[in-house]
DNA sequence: GTGAAAGCGCTAACAA
DNA sequence: TTGTTAGCGCTTTCAC
């Protein structure tokens, strides 16, 4: 590698061979109007060969934007996140922007990096999927006009554009789906973690059991063990859900149903029940969280609250385009996407 | 939003408060020495206290190269591609780099794209997963000097640095796995795809075969659909799989193992056994590729190749940065990681 | 329709 | 130790 550098071809080059200058080879490229046909197809012709191709950075500076997005994401490997990125790298691209990609790893430490990264690089517009509560680091962005729209995880104090899914109303169709089904006692098996998605949810599986007057008695949130910092690169892990599954099934009175805040968790669960003989969905139905790929191929196939990702990304990035253009945005500021319930054999009794 | 632009701070507005040069500001803020200790500690005071963030534009328009690395990928679902993300852009900040990322979708159309786009952006280095077999996009990036190291798939053509899993390797381990524990006839499951790791992965089968003098009948390699190109944002799915399978579980003659190329391949194979009252491993071993998140919790876990992610990400980055500083580089041209075959019970007969 | 000049914010010579 | 000058490659006035 590392050719000898063969450098870059400029548009000064290109105005010295075609004796130009290089304003009008500039002009001629980009398209404006206010210059001669035959001049832009010599230019053109010209730039061809050379095999021009404009620097970003010059371009950028004398703009004062980059012609790029910022998407700062805690995990990558969170298949959810995954989807993001390709949906949000997609659409940003079709539209001419290209992507920084920022991993803050559950870290507020790496999230300040991470704005600081994204401020220094003159970015557009941001994506943000924020580690916790800490509004600090992106209260800059915002602060010297970059456009941000948070997604995923809301941070209300910053007033900040929010697209993300409505875990409280998936909490309340998973709840209410298996209370539908014949569920009377049923337990939640959250990652220990204080954001906002799982209060939600939590709150949604509060609100079914309370209008189908179910008790919630304590012990009914159950938390699984957070290892997000450890293992940032990989998603969920099913074996911490799988240990506290198995605590579970010690008690003497067993529930009916449990809601998984994860796919991930719902298939450590599996294995315990599997373990400890009991049969889903006879003795005990099972719902996640996520509809990851697998999870419509497991036995039986998962019932899960499908999550609008590719919806959530659609929507980030049209909110940053509408509003770098200026044009007046119709959409209220807080936008929660409905999940869809999918219906699979692990709550399909027999 | 769009906070009536509190414009950011340059050194020359320091500068300017100071009464200093915009040169003494900026070294001062850069560490370089020459510079008095006191002025120093005034221009850090003055920048800590305006909130002053370099303009990377700027920065890199004089300095040539942008602090960034850029990264192509197929397809970000893909768990491993995810980790990889993860890993590569962790190590490239922690080194001061930031990752612009570019998703290719498996189409030569939109690697055109994304090598330009880098190529735009001057990149300081950039890695790489090329679609398939065609050169062009990135023999650019290397003609302007831009270091470039290929990742999972090779491209020998171009002469770059490769690093990448030993597929050849790891399809031999599957395959030879299989046989000691005492399959004779053992089927192929591949997505159809003309790429290197496939094929290098079917060589495997066929050595490991050969040793153990085992006959591979027409029909050993059974290829599953690709749908790479439509649903370039999801990860395999195992629906393509499942009806591959059924169609295989329809012959007179059933292979005691079958070798799939992924997880998601074996799981659509998992249900494909199990609607035909088939048993893993007893009437069927099943070995996987990719060890993905959820195999080890499988019913029952399953036996896979798993695929050295983060060592190729770390590698990669490892040698764009020596490439960068200029350090000779002691390894081989072309590196190939060994996967590690992951024994679990799909492949354990009672 | 085209060119000359200025400047985006920064760094790297070279002077003072 | 500090300031001056020049220039990275591009776009945008404003003359011609």
């Amino acid at each position: 590698m590392r050719m000898a550098g063969a450098r870059r071809h400029t548009l000064r080059d290109i105005a010295a061979t075609l004796n130009l200058s290089v304003n009008t080879v500039s002009r001629a490229l980009s398209g404006k109007d206010g210059i001669g046909e035959e001049t832009r197809a010599r230019v053109r012709a010209e730039a061809e060969r050379v095999g021009y191709v404009p620097n970003s950075m010059a371009r950028s500076l004398v703009l004062g934007s980059a012609m790029t997005f910022g998407l700062a994401i805690t995990n990558p490997s969170n298949p959810f996140y995954a989807q993001l990125i390709s949906t949000i790298e997609t659409r940003a691209r079709s539209h001419g922007y290209s992507l920084l990609l920022t991993v803050t790893e559950e870290s507020e430490e790496h999230e300040m990096r991470a704005a600081e990264s994204l401020l220094r690089s003159s970015v557009s517009g941001s994506i943000v999927v924020p580690v916790q509560s800490g509004t600090e680091a992106w209260r800059r962005l915002g602060s010297v006009g970059v456009p941000t729209v948070l997604i995923n995880r809301d941070l209300p104090d910053l007033g900040y554009r929010f697209v993300g899914t409505d875990n409280e109303l998936g909490g309340y169709r998973a709840t209410s789906h298996a209370i539908e089904r014949g569920a009377r006692s049923i337990v939640v098996l959250e990652e220990d973690l204080p954001i906002t998605t799982i209060d939600h949810r939590i709150a949604g599986f509060r609100r079914a059991m309370a209008e189908a007057g179910l008790p919630v008695p304590r012990g009914s949130i159950m938390r699984v063990p957070t290892r997000r910092h450890e293992q940032a690169a990989l998603p969920w892990q099913p074996q911490q859900a799988y240990q506290v599954a198995r605590r579970m099934l010690r008690r003497t009175r067993l529930p009916d149903a449990v809601v998984a805040g994860n796919d991930y968790f719902a298939l450590g669960l599996y294995r315990a029940l599997e373990e400890h003989g009991l049969k889903v969905p006879d003795d005990m139905m099972v719902i996640g969280f996520g509809d990851h790929p697998f999870s419509a191929f497991l036995s039986p196939p998962l019932t899960t609250v499908r999550l609008p990702a590719e919806e959530i990304g659609t929507i980030a990035v049209d909110l940053l385009l509408e509003e770098i253009s200026g044009t007046p945005i119709a959409r209220p500021l807080k936008q929660l996407i409905a999940p869809t319930l999918v219906e699979r054999g692990s709550t399909q009794r027999s």
